[in-house]
DNA sequence: ATAATAACAGAACAAATGTTCAGTGTCAAG
DNA sequence: CTTGACACTGAACATTTGTTCTGTTATTAT
């Protein structure tokens, strides 16, 4: 046997690249002639010789009979595009939009956007790095509500605020939610714990007390608190 | 005289669009046989005419003597890569990411970064989208503190969030900013009123009184606030 | 060493392709 | 009408260019 051609020799290489560097700046490819001077192959027949071992490989197709009829297939600048189009889908995962579905205030029942809310208009909707959020948090669910009122400022939510939510119907222990609570006709957001049958509502401000609710029935989870945000105005 | 050429006649666009689809599907430019052929002209004198003519247009370079010499220059797919690289720009502008300089204790005076602080290496930085900061607001003088303490609960302010603050060295009425007090060697935000020589400092919490102080020369104004961020963590 | 295969040379050939040129028709301005 | 620029035809011609063929030289396995 011969010896062994494993991957690309120093001529295959230089070959593609000269392709490729002369495609780029001529606007066509290169005749076989052309890339022996450049490659020190002086023989046409030579240079047929590694076209069509590139052609085999993938490297690139070609057109018989046809002058210049080379197609370089794994070229750098598909690189450049291909890495372009990654890093464009990349910056636009990063930035999500989340609908603003309207006003939170206290006596009133806040608005939850229907279970399959995909479809809205994003007339007015927040942008948000997808950094600030949760790794996990599939972007469907959330919305965001702007907090109307002084009501909530035990969880140090001021009038103005912007609170982005998830869609959630049942919220786990230590979540912050906003919840309806039916008994008093008001809607706030609380830290929540279920402890031994009874629900334990913890105001954000560590200086304010807690609510004991005893029948779980009489609150209804609206969807649980991902991230507050206040923008300072300055007039 | 003859009539007058204006713009590209239909044989001239006809051209120019088969040569960029040719060259797209193929990966090498047409002959000009087969540019012939496709756009209906018998001749290839009257291709290789109108080819140098839009050449002298500035559509295409062509090489004498070599086959399919032909550099397409305003092409369709050179349009694609600049909206491309237009679009890329833009949502890069809708993302910025703001330095997390430290943290902010009420205790001791919070880190406030060099007057020109565009060096820093972005090891921790939050992002932000554009459209959450004011519109003027000139990203460059931005950075973040991530607060530690209850003690800025007066402001509405919670352990752990964060407030991206702009540098400033003066605060006009209204705004809300980060003060350091030396006779009470202690850090807090307040809304910011001077008032015939007088400073209130008001908490945004609208239960809570102000801070009167009559020697404006004791607080020193670290910054103003721009935006407030909580994230609610969930485990 | 020897055989087999890969790598290369050189030249001849044929096909593809650009170039040129002598004409023809058309249209609009003078 | 005449003229001249423009649009176009057809074909011949000259190069460029891909292809093929014969042969030589290196490299490697056995």
């Amino acid at each position: 046997m011969a010896r062994k051609r494993r991957g690309l020799s120093p001529r295959h290489q230089k070959i593609l690249s000269f392709i490729e560097a002369y495609q780029n700046e001529a606007g066509y490819p290169p005749s076989i002639r052309e890339i022996g001077t450049q490659t020190q192959i002086s023989s046409t027949s030579v240079v047929n010789y590694y076209l069509n071992q590139l052609e085999e490989m993938g490297f690139l197709e070609r057109k018989s009979g046809v002058s210049r009829g080379i197609n370089l297939l794994k070229t750098q600048s598909s690189n450049v595009i291909q890495n372009a189009r990654k890093t464009l889908s990349n910056l636009a995962d990063q930035l999500i939009t989340i609908p603003l579905v309207g006003n939170i205030v206290a006596g009133e029942p806040m608005p939850v956007p229907a279970s399959d809310f995909s479809y809205y208009d994003p007339d007015s909707g927040i942008d948000i790095a997808r950094s600030l959020l949760p790794a996990s948090e599939s972007e469907d669910q959330l919305y965001a509500l702007r907090v109307h009122g002084d009501s909530m400022i035990d969880a140090m939510v001021n009038d103005g605020d912007i609170v982005v939510m998830k869609k959630v119907d049942r919220a786990r222990n230590g979540e912050m939610v906003a919840v309806w609570l039916n008994d008093r006709d008001e809607t706030t957001l609380k830290y929540f714990y279920l402890e031994n049958g009874r629900i334990r509502l913890q105001p954000a401000n560590p200086t304010m007390q807690p609510i004991y609710i005893n029948d779980p029935s009489t609150v209804e989870v609206q969807g649980k608190v991902v991230l507050v945000i206040r923008q300072i105005s300055h007039n």
